[in-house]
DNA sequence: TCTTATTGTTAATCTTTTATTAAAATAAAT
DNA sequence: ATTTATTTTAATAAAAGATTAACAATAAGA
């Protein structure tokens, strides 16, 4: 009934990773694997997550530079950080980036599948209340995707659909720059196929025709990658 | 400005127990100590907590006994467990209960200060659950939660029952904002589904029927979130 | 240029969510 | 024990939202 809860792994340990994904797969979790923090971040744009398992120490990009990353674009997800010393100075670090538990290597497998049930169990609860940014501003209009109002100068606010809602928001937060079909398909579809893209469509179509009382506001495609979101 | 955190302490070591007892009073928390599971249940009962940190291993009552009868009164509220040992069943059987973390005494004081730190900071909801404001003045409307009367004007007052009082303070809480429903059944009906939903659906009904007296107040739905009290 | 893939637009259809009322069940009070 | 208040359930209607289909327009590649 209730679908699988998506993790994303991260750990440059390729031994170690694949068979950490595999115990979590048959545990009934969605895992994606990324060997590095690039990959890592990468994937988490691409894909919706309810839980991020980062190991601290990897080449090039650390857990910690990539727990940051994460939580910029998505404050509330829990981490959940592997790491091989448990130093004071890590376990600090970890839980100011905002970590929701640590675990040292070597760890018991069950333990973690029970710090797992805890935090995502405990998240269901704390997500109600949205944390991310609500309030944009963009050429005449005024937009809070909390209350899902749009308002263009002083005119009375129009109440836009979530789809509507949550489509705006996305390409605000890629405000003059590509909004890739897939991300919007991935985070508010849930799903990227013919039929949902052709759904987008028509939400982009209907945002369109909002955003026309501004002159200086349009969405323009970019053929075959996405929209962009002009504010001149 | 926030009302300090009230923790519940209960270590049946006295000598360790007042040291952290008074180190968490330098760092601004109300702490209140018990010496042991039974002292501990009924400080719980008496006074009003954000957070348990419990040992585990005490004469009589065990911190996971106590914690199961805590989390019986109060399922949300947090957990750390303190442990002289760190074996697996002890782990797991603290996540059992509920645990939001474990502490491996000796542990370092600034690391159990982040762990407190973090836990409250997600526990937002914590601050709509124990808020005590009891008078609500909204548009003509004079509103105590406690007395649950409502009253308009001059008139006299409309005993609410105990569902409509709740709804109506969450509702005040948020005045203006995004009431969820999710928030609302969680809180209220302590469960999320078809039936409860409808149940509150008939309650807001109520409260719309109340509030009507006053043009300027009005309950708003956000389609597929949940309601808004508006106060003009 | 022609062909194909992608995107744009509108309207019809289908699905989900909310509103309203009344009756039934439960709990509280007298 | 019986009345009264409260809450839940049910049934049905209405509203809001999302998807699909049909077709037009546009862009890119051969």
């Amino acid at each position: 009934m209730n679908a699988k809860k998506r993790i994303l792994l991260v750990e440059d340990d390729p031994n170690f990773g694949i068979i950490l994904r595999d115990f979590l797969k048959m545990n009934e979790y969605d895992v994606i694997l990324a060997k590095n923090g690039m990959e890592g971040f990468e994937k988490f744009k691409k894909f919706e997550f309810n839980l991020c398992i980062l190991d601290v120490m990897m080449p090039y990009k650390d857990g910690f530079t990539l727990a940051t990353e994460i939580k910029s674009v998505s404050p509330d997800i829990p981490i959940i950080f592997l790491t091989a010393k448990s130093m004071k100075e890590d376990v600090l670090k970890g839980y100011k980036v905002g970590a929701d538990d640590y675990l040292k290597k070597p760890f018991d497998s069950d333990v973690l599948l029970f710090k797992i049930k805890a935090i995502l169990k405990r998240n269901k609860l704390s997500t109600i209340i949205d944390n991310t940014e609500t309030e944009f501003s963009f050429g005449f209009f005024q937009f809070n995707s909390k209350l899902r109002h749009l308002v263009f100068k002083s005119e009375k606010a129009i109440k836009l659909s979530p789809k509507e809602n949550m489509l705006l928001k996305l390409l605000l937060l890629h405000k003059n720059d590509l909004m890739p079909r897939e991300l919007a398909l991935t985070r508010i579809w849930h799903d990227d196929n013919y039929f949902t893209s052709r759904s987008m469509d028509v939400y982009i179509a209907k945002l369109r025709k909002q955003l026309q009382k501004d002159p200086k506001v349009s969405i323009s495609n970019i053929h075959g990658e996405g929209f962009r979101l002009i504010v001149d």
